[in-house]
DNA sequence: TCTGTTTGATTTAAATTAACACAAACCCCG
DNA sequence: CGGGGTTTGTGTTAATTTAAATCAAACAGA
């Protein structure tokens, strides 16, 4: 039934962003089989010698050379099935990047046709059971966002509120009240509030904010610093 | 570094139940190194040929002979060195069984000296991870209490609104007000009510009480019905 | 200085949560 | 068979949280 005799393990990491006002996630193009040509979530092997974390840590950089990044495992995926002629077994993690951290050089690899990033609302047909561990991930970082200030993740260090709440908004794909979610966001005392203000447009300028420090060392997760 | 050039998976499972009024675990105590004598969560090692949640289903009724259990993928652990000398990484998940379902005979094999209900309150030294798996498995718990109609799993079919409170106030470590505990699970829609009694006790009778059937089956996790 | 656009603030109603006490039902026992 | 002991069952009010809705102020550019 199987061909290998044993089990093989490998972290798939969903790396969300935000750009062009959309929710979006990394995927990266097959160059060979099994599914070659369809779109897959990176991922690779985990090495004897390192924890999952440190695997889910290397592996992100290696896709994305990017640093500094939240994540945090989901759930382990393990159908006999799921991988074609191999029992590979396989800890899934989400990300949250600063779209403009990375830039795609499409790494032009035997195994690899193209990197891109993809709204999770219009998705090209996913390999293997990507599609499920994708569907989990956004259910948790819905469910994080709600009770954790990760949304900092995917915003510059200082941010307006009206950032903030586009950033709410896309994730979770509502309009939310204004002047409810800044006195909410306000009340939960995790913002600093800055003298500072944007400028260089035409309209009125706002204050920048940031998350204070205790908030943000006190959220689940890891941060992968490397 | 490590012996093993492959890795191993187990699954781990932190077994519930409420006994004495306390909230307790299933430990059984290693008969052979690794920590030999040390209580350890019942596990065992996935088979190329099941999937996670049959692997944990299986190793389940193979420790406890128990059917229609509850059981949720928790977490996957996978350091290094969290099992010497061999690469193992277990997933582990937590069940909920009625403790009066379960006879411990006690099974006297090489591997096992015995197998226990342990209050969380007063546990022995655990081998391996254990310590953190079950950590993990108390607040999931906790958390599923709160948000889904769990509790039918540790209580029987039809139960007094004074034994729900009583099982949330054991899992929840709290004290909860009557009337605004009877409130909020009628008002959930949840329950059906009987025009049953208990009787055989010098105290009023108690209405009974069910789970609606929409309810059971729309919550997450599984119940390995074998 | 006028226009256009975005920021920033407050009040009110509705819903939810928290706090709190006593009568009714039953069995047992004298 | 009446009284004591114990557990069930119930409703109101205050406090808090959430939801909804509008308009003046700040700025750049024309």
């Amino acid at each position: 039934m199987l061909e290998s005799k044993t089990h093989e393990v490998t972290v798939d990491i969903v790396i969300f962003t935000i750009r062009k006002k959309k929710l979006e996630v990394l995927l990266i193009q097959r160059g060979q089989e099994p599914y070659k040509d369809k779109w897959a979530i990176p991922g690779g092997f985990v090495r004897l010698s390192e924890n999952l974390d440190e695997a889910a840590k290397r592996v992100l950089y290696e896709k994305t050379h990017v640093k500094d990044v939240y994540l945090e495992q989901l759930y382990t995926f393990g159908d006999p099935y799921r991988y074609p002629n191999a029992r590979v077994i396989t800890v899934s993690y989400f990300a949250l990047i600063r779209s403009d951290d990375l830039k795609l050089e499409s790494e032009q690899g035997l195994n690899i046709q193209q990197i891109n990033w993809h709204s999770i609302y219009s998705l090209p047909e996913l390999a293997f059971d990507h599609k499920d561990i994708l569907s989990v991930a956004i259910r948790r970082l819905r469910e994080r966002l709600e009770y954790t200030p990760i949304a900092h993740q995917l915003l510059p260090k200082k941010f307006t509120l009206t950032q903030l709440q586009k950033t709410y908004e896309v994730i979770l794909n509502t309009d939310l009240d204004k002047r409810n979610f800044r006195k909410k966001m306000i009340s939960l005392g995790i913002l600093n509030e800055y003298e500072e203000f944007t400028k260089a447009s035409s309209k009125r300028p706002a204050r920048l904010y940031d998350f204070n420090e205790e908030t943000i060392s006190s959220q689940s997760g890891f941060v992968a610093d490397n």
